[in-house]
DNA sequence: TATATTAATCGTAATATTACAATTAAAGAA
DNA sequence: TTCTTTAATTGTAATATTACGATTAATATA
């Protein structure tokens, strides 16, 4: 035990659920409204900004870019980051069902 | 080691981390989509409906009880679950920033 | 070629999560 | 009161995550 059984989810389910799981951590968090206030960063802004170590923030990142939030691109010894937005779509379609309720007329169930 | 810190991040950061994190999970998705179809439900439902132990699905719960999306009220031997649509509102409008992006014009950065 | 610069990777300790069997608690039915 | 129903809690094993020091890799620069 101890490994999330997704074989028993739709792939729907999954998809949602990890881009869920990318945002859920604070450090990630900051990273993309770093990127949505300065379009791209390499990591040592970060690492500047947010006050975690090199290998942390290069970790988060990779667990941004295999979630597919970001894209990264090697330009000499540094790597520029940027926010996917063909993904961030995806994102969009997939959790704003979820997000955006009817919530005026819904009173309390139970 | 090994533990989030949160002392580094702004409230706002932990707080949309940890709803992100909440539905982070497929189980979860699933509840919320179930409770999004059905408006209320008890545990063995949910069991019945996504195939876990019943212990696991209770835990899934405590989860997003303790994040606050959904209320749990105890009637009779079992407890009737829905979704805190005021929480949902608060969620809403910390992540809607982050996934309303204007992904029109915007073009590849790197 | 030698030396920075930048970030990815490796290794690892601490902590958290996931899943479930077993048990407990609490209310209703017989 | 005893039995059933329902779900929470406890305990635990397996796995995943978080954080960082040390190292490595790869490109610049002197």
């Amino acid at each position: 035990m101890g490994a999330t059984k997704t074989e028993i989810f739709t792939e729907q389910q999954n998809q949602m659920a990890q881009m869920a799981k990318a945002l859920g951590h604070p450090a990630r968090i900051a990273i993309v409204q770093y990127l949505l206030k300065q379009d791209t960063c390499i990591c040592g802004d970060l690492v500047l900004e947010i006050g975690l170590a090199q290998p942390t923030i290069s970790q988060h990142l990779k667990a941004l870019k295999t979630a597919g939030l970001i894209k990264g691109n090697i330009e000499g010894t540094s790597t520029c980051y940027c926010l996917d937005y063909k993904k961030w779509d995806v994102m969009k379609s997939l959790l704003s069902p979820l997000l955006n309720l009817e919530t005026d007329n819904k009173t309390n169930c139970c």
